[in-house]
DNA sequence: ATGTCAGTCCAAGACTGA
């Protein structure tokens, strides 16, 4: 194994998303992926997607709930000591299907998908916040250095992240206590991966499906892979996948994709080549 | 341009959520 591929998506229902989220395994070929939104039952993602994953080669655990929410963790670098939700987060009034974690490999991977938070005067709101607390204190009540906390945050880290700050004046998604409490997250010892390789890029991962938004990139960066900084430091490639977004039958979220180099300590050496054999040689032969 | 899409109930089109 030569490295790993980490991927996250929020798919706005597995059911509907099924061809598109097939087809781009087969193109990605991601090792770890985080889903959120399978708006699917544990049995009916099993009876949906159990064979062609398998087929795959991932392994699966899924926490739904059926209608609504409903996240999950694929992995064909090993899935162990599987937690369903958030020990101890608040409900509305139920405990929601919002978070999975597992371990993969040498990774601690949580697929979490955030509240949304609706308005800021909405109970949700409130709830969202609380539900951010309770995500910061299992990040440290664990190991930071090896987790990855991937999903759809409802958060826009900061004005780069929208395409419009008027737009969202009255809004959630950028308030100060929501980008507080994600900050809260990350001073654990976690770093955002993508806004650390794009770092005046606004790399959005969603787009509403309304008034022509992708087409216009009206967009948001909410989706998020949060690293431990030993991960984080492994890093070969952190990107959008827009070219999910595009096309028939689209969910309004795009993946967020981040290569991992093998690990220092691991068994195998680094995927980069040594410069003499990199890229342009072959390029600068083949004009002249 | 809040101009879409997905789920539910239940058989069409309202309602809810994002």
């Amino acid at each position: 194994m030569g490295g790993v591929r980490v991927a996250t998506w929020n798919v706005n229902s597995a059911k509907a998303r099924e061809p598109r989220l097939l087809g781009w395994l087969d193109e990605r070929a991601p090792d770890v992926v985080c889903l959120q939104e399978t708006k699917l039952s544990d049995e009916a993602f099993e009876e949906t997607f159990g064979a062609a994953l398998a087929e795959r080669g991932y392994e699966v655990a899924h926490h739904g709930e059926g209608r609504w929410n409903g996240v999950a963790l694929l992995s064909r670098v090993g899935l162990e000591d599987v937690v369903n939700g958030l020990p101890g987060a608040p409900g509305f009034p139920h405990q929601e299907a919002r978070a999975v974690s597992a371990t993969c490999g040498d990774l601690r991977v949580t697929s979490v998908y955030v509240p949304n938070g609706r308005d800021r005067e909405d109970p949700h709101y409130a709830y969202k916040l609380e539900w951010l607390g309770v995500l910061r204190d299992m990040v440290e009540a664990g190991d930071p250095s090896s987790t990855i906390v991937a999903g759809d945050f409802n958060i826009a880290p900061a004005d780069l992240d929208v395409y419009s700050v008027e737009a969202f004046a009255e809004s959630t998604h950028v308030t100060a206590p929501e980008r507080d409490a994600l900050a809260a997250i990350e001073k654990t010892g976690l770093h955002d991966v993508i806004r650390d390789r794009w770092v005046d890029v606004p790399a959005f991962t969603y787009w509403d499906y309304r008034g022509g938004a992708f087409h216009q990139d009206r967009g948001m960066r909410i989706d998020l892979v949060l690293a431990g900084a030993p991960v984080a430091e492994r890093r070969a490639a952190a990107w959008v996948d827009r070219l999910a977004r595009k096309g028939t039958g689209p969910s309004d979220h795009a993946p967020v994709i981040v290569d991992l180099d093998t690990a220092p300590d691991g068994d195998i050496g680094p995927v980069v080549p040594p410069p003499s054999m990199g890229a342009n040689r072959g390029r600068s032969r083949k004009k002249a």
